[in-house]
RNA sequence: GGGUGCUUAGCUCAGUGGUAGAGCGCCUCGUUUACACCGAGGAUGUCGGGGGUUCGAAACCCUCAGCGCCCA
């Protein structure tokens, strides 16, 4: 074995190894049990990002530990298409050249964007193997795969003949930089500094003042309108009052939906351009005026204002009516939410068009109700809130988008207007023209469960891995994609849930805890740091700070420190080696190992038993933090040192413990291996000369291993060793110094058997002589040979030390005994408890004070 | 505006009724053949403020303050 550890030059061979050795493939005809994870399609424009890196560990952990359980395990991985983002990067290419998608037109377009795929799509497949993931790669999926496009097809004919798809004009996000329609959660929303201008509609009596951020639109307004109580505007309502620039009647209108409260209480309406005035225009029958044109200008107005782009002409209309006399106030900044298209920023405009619509309330509430009678669960249970009020409140879904790169829609327009949904396999008649656009990525992904397993065939693998086991993502995508899954899943399944459980994780933020942005230049590269410091390393870190469902901050110190960890565990298992640490059959005979053997196995029992149960109800942070302390502290700092003197000393109770050691190490790699993969796989295949440890058992309890005895035994040992190193620490005697020692009192303690060990760890020669300075530690007398030489001072000091803390301990017991309402009332298990902790600590003021009292004075 | 979290050591965070914890950082000492990416020892907290429940509260209830997220 190499003297150092350097994660390069094992990581990228033994993924190799693996993959060769073709561990990761699942076997759909095998009679284990299954347990399947499809991955979160990541977009295939992507690269890994920190988000991802956690996410995929995450995954990996899971997959890795049923696989090593006996599981059949599935890791099915893959790419969505990323309509939007995927069109954008081509058309950006596109520009370099001068030239746009419409002078390729749409069949080469659509070519072009397949050459960009099979080029320089997929980047983040290759970074998932950095990582580790143990995906199967035979079944890597994509979503615009011919498989999957069919399952489209077919889905989309389902919910069309079900009347869960409609076609309808409504108010939906436009985003007039990508020429496309978006859905509500493609829509994201900042408090932006704008204005608020009051404007005058009418004249003298017959007037109303409206405030609006938007001022632009009033040239679309068709009415006004107020609340039906409101006493301000009793006689108008009915009435029509003119609109100023444009001189157009409009009618004054009462609707409960104004709040009378806000402002002056009346509110103008603009119907085709504001989702809540779309809604008052359905309720009066307003006319719906379509002001802006497609790429956000004003147009067919039939005022000076056609033609300016919507912020020019925001200035001007504002201007103009100034000019009028009838702004009453004006206010910027004026800070209010403003809509943002997710992928390239531009503000997005509400806009009245034809679109394709999904009805979602009755998938909704299937996908409510799943979770409400807890068919599928989300953990940790505390954000089920946020699923619920998603899926309660869900408006319908907007499908349509105005691109070239997707599933184009397969419904087909008759000459007289006729609608033909074409399932798979099926053509329109003659003479039928296909809708341009195409659908929503989402609507792909929605259906990614099923449609990678081969729904809806009834294929080996959908039979054999249908419904999938958990589903890892973060609680930021739960409305994006889980909510869809859900939906799509029990409606195209019949009822079956596509998941039974929805694990979820929180950001990675930066190191104050920020979230990180391109803006604050704070993000965090996962490769640079795999790169630096090892992908077990990044992989430890992350699952270490996933504490369900909450952020993490990461900072580059932390994957250092678990870069530390894993140069601690080859050095450990170097050690290990080098004193002739195997594995081979069983242990010797439980009982006639030495109590420091007896020990760090019932530590490492305790330590599997623990570790599966977190890994298992998805505590990954606290698994990685037993196992941190395991092995750090208990075997490394104790087991180890405590071992040397047994080493040294040879015979039969060296070879027992080799065997102890070597299957501690080989217990210890199989439960770290889901975390840190490789640095596990490289020390194992050493110690245990077998082929590999993706594929080995897990541990299984093993109670026969188990002495609760020796768990106090040992502790009183530490406790010794501890006052031992800090007397010396103390009486500022030098680490390596060996001094004379005589132990008077480790019977009485029932110690004896660890003298050698203890004398080894804490440099304590035997010297057969009287010494001057005693010391008594514990309960055990201590005789320390310091040629007359003893810090007397200093140690005074510790002793007192020492008494003031036996003392305030003392007297916090004490008042809790004197404590009537507590003798009474607490439970007798905790008064034993106080009481014996109030024996101890009279015990120990006495001994402190009797060896405060013989120290010299002077 | 509606919902929902959070506030514990210098920093980042665990801790759901019984003597306040971890990692990193900090201080002192140290090359004792696994490891200086290390070892030994040490310091550090009116658990956001105020009330209440309880024998006992960081934890449960009320209230105030500050910060965050989601949805309008």
């Amino acid at each position: 074995m190499a003297a150092g550890f350097t994660p390069a030059d094992i990581e990228g061979p033994l993924y190799q190894k693996w993959l060769d050795a073709g561990y990761f493939t699942a076997d759909s005809d095998s009679d284990k049990e299954p347990f399947c994870i499809v991955i979160p399609p990541p977009n295939v424009t992507g690269s890994l990002h920190i988000g991802h890196a956690l996410d995929h560990t995450l995954q990996d952990m899971l997959i890795r530990m049923k696989r090593m359980k006996g599981f059949e395990a599935l890791w099915l991985p893959g790419m969505d298409h990323a309509g939007i983002a995927t069109q954008n990067a081509v058309e950006r290419s596109l520009a370099e050249e001068g030239l746009t998608r419409h002078d390729l037109g749409r069949e080469a377009f659509v070519e072009r964007v397949w050459k960009w795929k099979r080029e320089s799509g997929g980047a983040i497949l290759g970074q998932m193997k950095r990582l580790g993931d143990s995906v199967d790669w035979s079944r890597e999926r994509f979503t615009m795969d011919e498989q999957l496009s069919t399952v489209v097809l077919e889905m989309f004919k389902r919910l069309y003949d079900a009347d869960l798809i409609y076609r309808a004009e409504r108010i939906i996000n436009w985003c007039p930089r990508c020429m496309t329609a978006l859905s509500d959660i493609e829509v994201e929303h900042s408090d932006d500094a704008g204005e608020l201008v009051s404007i005058r509609y009418g004249d003298g009596e017959h007037s109303i003042v409206v405030a609006t951020t938007r001022a632009e639109t009033m040239l679309g307004d068709t009415a006004v309108v107020v609340h039906p109580d409101d006493e301000r505007y009793q006689h108008m309502i009915g009435k029509t009052i003119t609109l100023p620039l444009v001189n157009r009647e409009i009618k004054i209108i009462a609707d409960t939906h104004v709040d009378p409260e806000f402002g002056t209480g009346a509110v103008k309406v603009t119907p085709a351009h504001d989702i809540n005035d779309f809604e008052i225009g359905v309720r009066h029958s307003l006319e719906n005026l379509v002001i802006l044109n497609a790429e956000g200008f004003v147009a067919n107005t039939g005022t000076v204002f056609d033609g300016l782009d919507r912020f020019a002409a925001r200035t001007a209309v504002v201007d103009a009516l100034r000019a009028a006399g009838r702004i009453v106030a004006e206010k910027r900044p004026y800070m209010h939410a403003v809509g943002h298209c997710q992928r390239c920023n531009t503000t997005v405009e509400p806009r009245l068009s034809k679109q394709w619509f999904v009805r979602v309330a009755p998938l909704a509430k299937a996908a409510g109700d799943a979770v409400r009678d807890g068919r599928v669960k989300i953990d940790p249970e505390e954000l089920s809130p946020r699923y619920f009020e998603w899926v309660d409140n869900m408006h319908d879904w907007c499908i349509s988008r105005q691109l070239w790169w997707g599933h184009r829609i397969p419904v087909f327009y008759g000459p007289d207007g006729e609608v033909v949904v074409c399932g798979p396999n099926q053509t329109p008649p003659a003479g039928y023209v296909q809708d341009e656009d195409v659908l929503d990525t989402w609507f792909s992904s929605g259906s990614w469960p099923f449609s990678t397993l081969g729904w809806p065939e009834q294929s080996q693998d959908f039979a054999k891995f249908y419904p999938t086991s958990v589903l890892v993502t973060g609680y930021d995508i739960l409305f994006f994609w889980v909510v869809r899954m859900m939906m799509f899943g029990l409606f195209a399944t019949d009822g079956v849930p596509p998941f039974h459980t929805i694990v979820l994780h929180g950001l990675v933020r930066d190191k104050f805890g920020k979230k990180m942005s391109k803006s604050k230049g704070n993000g965090i590269d996962p490769i640079e740091f795999m790169d630096k410091y090892g992908s077990d390393a990044l992989r430890f870190t992350l699952a270490r700070g996933a504490n369900p469902g909450t952020d993490q901050a990461l900072a580059e110190e932390w994957v250092g420190g678990s870069r530390n960890f894993a140069t601690k565990l080859w050095n450990a298992s170097r050690f290990a080696l080098m004193n002739g640490a195997h594995v081979d059959g069983e242990l010797p005979d439980f009982a006639s190992l030495n109590g420091i053997d007896r020990w760090i196995l019932t530590r490492l029992e305790q330590t599997i038993s623990s570790v599966d149960n977190l890994l298992e109800s998805y505590e990954f942070a606290k698994a990685m933090e037993l196992i941190y302390h395991f092995a750090w502290d208990d075997l490394c700092d104790w087991y180890l040192e405590l071992t040397k003197s047994v080493f040294a000393q040879g015979g039969d109770e060296a070879e027992k413990t080799k065997r102890v050691l070597g299957y501690v190490l080989d217990q210890l790699l199989r439960i770290m291996h889901p975390a840190m993969p490789f640095i596990t796989e490289e020390l194992w295949c050493a110690l245990t000369s077998q082929e590999t440890l993706v594929t080995a058992a897990w541990p299984t309890p093993r109670p026969d291993l188990m002495d609760e005895s020796s768990l106090t035994t040992i502790t009183k040992v530490q406790e010794l060793i501890t006052e031992i190193r800090r007397f010396r620490n103390d009486q500022g005697i030098k680490t390596s110094a060996r001094i004379g020692a005589q132990f008077v009192g480790l019977d009485g303690s029932g110690l004896s058997d660890y003298e050698s060990a203890i004398r080894h760890v804490t440099r304590l020669d035997i010297q057969d002589e009287n010494f001057s300075a005693k010391i008594e530690i514990e309960k055990v007398l201590i005789h320390f040979d310091l040629s007359g030489a003893i810090d007397v001072p200093a140690e005074r000091a510790r002793l007192t030390k020492d008494l003031a803390t036996a003392e305030k301990d003392l007297q916090t017991a004490k008042v809790k005994l004197d404590n009537e309402g507590f003798m009474a009332k607490a439970p007798l298990e905790v008064v034993q408890e106080i009481r014996a902790r109030y024996q101890q600590t009279m015990a120990d003021i006495e001994r402190i004070n009797s060896a405060l009292n013989s120290l010299p004075t002077k």
